[in-house]
DNA sequence: CGAGTGACCGACC
DNA sequence: CGGTCGGCCACTC
């Protein structure tokens, strides 16, 4: 917590995520004002098992609305029955509406 | 302290 | 039109 790490900051976005919304890891680099490293969203993410409070991470996906961090949970189906769970339309891997369900932390939050 | 790494994105051939 | 490659940059070992 006392460490303002670049993670730190994406984790706080993260949990800015609404419930039953996704955002994609080149919208919150992008917020974060390191848009071309949409890498380190997603490395920071690797890390949000040590963060705490948990974040969300299953609320983040590639820009192709795909759990492409799927991989990384702790159940390799945890991820879509989490955003299931919250409403969240998914199949095969891949979120259904995302660009309805996408939330933007640029143009939401401000 | 140096080098490796990574759940991405976009550009180029 | 599709695959390949590079960049970006903070963190860990």
């Amino acid at each position: 917590m006392d460490k303002d790490t670049f993670f730190d900051r994406v984790y706080e976005v993260a949990r800015l995520i609404p419930v039953g919304r996704v955002t994609s890891y080149g919208a919150i680099a992008e917020y974060l004002g390191t848009k071309g490293s949409a890498r380190m969203v997603g490395y920071a993410m690797n890390a949000s098992g040590t963060a705490q409070p948990r974040v969300p991470a299953h609320r983040v996906v590639n820009r192709f609305g795909m759990l492409s961090g799927k991989s990384h949970f702790p159940g390799q189906n945890l991820m879509e029955e989490m955003l299931k769970s919250e409403g969240i339309e998914v199949e095969n891997d891949l979120i259904k509406d995302f660009e309805n369900l996408f939330w933007d932390p640029n143009k939401e939050l401000l």
